[in-house]
DNA sequence: AAAATTGTTCGTAGTTTTGCGAACAACAAA
DNA sequence: TTTGTTGTTCGCAAAACTACGAACAATTTT
């Protein structure tokens, strides 16, 4: 009765996770409400609100381009960020599920 | 116009980013999805819907235990875990509020 | 042409995460 | 007492994450 008999994570638990993983930051999550909440996103505006560096800024945004929750456009010679709408309705879906499924019974501890 | 001038994170982005980062994982999905649908729930049931080596899922309880996500009750020889119900419902209300707050707007990209 | 602006990329450093097997602890059963 | 069951903890290794300054690229301004 081994527990690595084929066995493997599911996608959408993959999906999630991933989701979950890039919001897991805290300079993440204030890039993603900035964005959430504005219509101009540049690089500076962003770097502004956060306490560090540029180069790790530009670093979480690519985190977060990488997990599909936001986009970049060059608009020299600035950069525009803003939320992909698809993949943030993908998530809010994702996550909201997630918590939905929770069973309603008593605390068992 | 430094970045740094006493610039910090909210206390809400902080808890949402570690609630987020304990779902950062597929095995910690796994596990939440796990334990938020059975009654029972010892540290074996656990261990047998994963891949992964005793140790690792013990380590990974360990985290969701720390995010304040689950909870653990020793019942000798065993160790049963559980949601905790109020963070739970704690972390659900946080993701619901930052995917509400989106401005609902056309892609400035 | 030289200098300034805007971000990205590179190289580096330190920390954290993920994973495993082995050792261990606590108790139950033989 | 010895053995077995159930999980945790320890020690280790590899990889990923976080952060920074410096260098760089592309374009504008002077």
């Amino acid at each position: 009765m081994n527990c690595c008999e084929n066995k493997d994570y599911s996608v959408d638990n993959e999906q999630l996770a991933r989701f979950a993983k890039a919001m897991g930051h805290p300079a993440r999550i204030t890039i993603l409400q900035f964005l959430a909440s504005l219509d101009s996103c540049y690089f500076g505006d962003i770097h502004n609100e956060l306490p560090i560096a540029k180069a790790t800024v530009s670093q979480h945004l690519k985190e977060l381009k990488d997990a599909g929750l936001i986009q970049g456009e060059i608009e020299t010679p600035k950069v525009k960020y803003c939320i992909n709408q698809e993949n943030w309705a993908k998530a809010q879906t994702f996550f909201e599920t997630f918590f939905k499924n929770k069973t309603v019974k008593t605390n068992c501890c």
